[in-house]
DNA sequence: CTGTTAGCGCTTTCAC
DNA sequence: GTGAAAGCGCTAACAG
């Protein structure tokens, strides 16, 4: 893995028979006289050359790559984050370093490491581990959902707290009565809690019993789903509650089939509305479930904007962007 | 985004006490006296010195970092075989640089022609443009899939004839007996097209007749699908086909979903594979389908491998590794 | 406007 | 062993 090297600018200064300086100047936009900037131009397609990144790196300090610190990308909501971030960054001239932290702290702190070593300009972090401490102070950095207790970090997110009021609303409207809720969550507090907190909130406005399932997620999801459905139960079999609001489509999709499994019908018996916008096979395939979908894509281009500005003026601590609800086969509103 | 100053070689040199050349062979684990190989190594730790990327690629003309271009990371198949290229990349101390081109060539080329200069050490390539004549030839690369007339360049695939094979074979002995093959392609040449070879050559083997859909992929799929199903009705309304092999999930699961929605029973009237090994939300999930899977992590290892091995030894031109069929409800073998 | 030059931080000779 | 010094290719400051 070894590439040959390239031609230098002092080959091109040769070549264009000016000084190196001069061509530095054409490169970067400084003025030149007319004559000079096209014998430059011409060595520079003469060569084939491109500036050395290394050499303009080491003189400036700046690279133009940005870390992206996710947990991985097959789950469907960060493969679809990460794809927006990059088109965000390419817009800009700015390139992708990609990191799959998959969970492992130590990995995380490694990326954050590197990062803070002159070999990104900044990061955007999507992260479920407790890297608070380790953020060095002085790396630009913005967070997405995650909150850091020890550190003041430009965070991004959705408007959880009326997404989850928006779930409740929509199922009311399309005639649940008792819609309850289920979440299986890491034990990092970020900003999705509040789509629970919008959820009892819900609950209070509209005079319903709050009811649902909210567990550390420790990989019994079925187990607790199935439990909680059998505690639901009439003696006739009928259930208790006619709508589920899911903190996530996955979790949604989940007791989707497992009340399809036990001869349950959706969306005739039991409504369902989860949350993200996931799609089946890419970004313009079918949603698995009716959602709140979060606006992955200006979620993406707020991250890089924030991150991008971050130079003088300071950023806002805080940026939620609006979820929006969108009908996926396990709603009743399927006219269309 | 303007990340601080940090500390540098010099300094550490003045804090250990000791020239500037010894702090770097201890960086570099060449044999130094124990004495001042701890002094160094307090001083970097009381610095908390890490080394300047740019300035080491600058002189060593590496820098560590691979650049991936895959049309995006929202398609399952690529979102799961850049999670494994980071892995297998990571795992060598290698950094990730993610270029999702978009199917649009020109953002081909710009990632190439970086790559090209001293950006990135190597690529690794999943494309479905023609960008072969742009690709430097001094370039390290691997490309996934895809074969480029004009260049030589090392390709790592599943043995998708074996896998086309296979589908044939297991629809068989789940008791098809006239299973149809469906596929929407692209117009560029790769190794996937051999999965209809492998179809073919089931066909004649075990002395089916061949019958499929074989189209350019027009985005009107459904469309040629239905009326593909119209051609293969019986008065009686029952199919003259039994079984399908689908060229990916995604145009498999949406053949399945055609024929439920036209009451259609799978797998009872009519069974159906894919191609991929796609899961509904991530690694451990559910296939949509049953499947011939890619082994995805394994080709990812591989173009890394190939890749870091291209410094001297010839690489193979061209390295197969097999798929595997996977039960994924579409299928008679569900007893399991 | 142009050419010259001093480093950016590091690796790597090369004398000692 | 160790330390001094020569660049890697580039930018930016400076003198012409």
């Amino acid at each position: 893995m070894t590439p040959q090297k390239a031609p230098t600018m002092k080959d091109v200064a040769r070549e264009a028979g000016v000084a190196l300086g001069t061509v530095s100047k054409v490169i970067n936009g400084i003025p030149v006289s007319e004559r000079n900037r096209l014998k430059v131009e011409q060595a520079i397609q003469a060569l084939n050359y491109e500036v050395n990144t290394y050499a303009r790196g080491l003189k400036i300090q700046k690279s133009n790559l940005v870390a992206l610190i996710i947990p991985n990308t097959t789950n469907p909501f960060f493969a679809s984050f990460t794809d927006h971030i990059e088109s965000s960054l390419y817009k800009r001239g700015l390139r992708l370093l990609l990191c799959c932290a998959d969970g492992i702290p130590q990995k995380e702190i490694d990326y954050l490491n590197m990062a803070a070593n002159n070999k990104v300009d900044g990061v955007i972090a999507l992260t479920y581990s407790d890297i608070g401490k380790h953020i060095p102070p002085s790396l630009p950095m913005v967070v997405f959902d995650r909150f850091f207790e020890n550190r003041v970090i430009p965070r991004v997110a959705s408007d959880n707290f009326a997404g989850g009021c928006l779930a409740i609303e929509k199922l009311l409207e399309f005639g649940c009565r008792h819609p309850i809720y289920i979440r299986f969550h890491s034990v990092f507090p970020g900003e999705s809690d509040k789509r629970k907190d919008g959820y009892l909130y819900a609950c209070e406005k509209y005079g319903l019993e709050p009811d649902y399932i909210d567990e550390v997620d420790r990989g019994d999801r079925l187990q607790i789903m199935k439990e909680f459905l059998e505690k639901h139960k009439r003696p006739d079999g009928s259930l208790t509650f006619d709508g589920v609001f899911s903190h996530t489509d996955y979790h949604g999709y989940m007791f989707y089939r497992l009340l399809l499994s036990e001869g349950y019908r959706v969306p005739e018996d039991v409504q369902i509305i989860g949350f993200d916008g996931i799609r089946k096979f890419g970004s313009d395939d079918d949603l698995f479930i009716s959602s709140i979908c979060q606006p992955i894509e200006l979620l993406a281009e707020k991250c890089v904007e924030i991150l991008t500005a971050m130079d003088g003026t300071p950023a806002p601590c805080l940026t939620l962007l609006p979820a929006q609800y969108r009908y996926g086969g396990t709603t009743r509103d399927g006219k269309r």
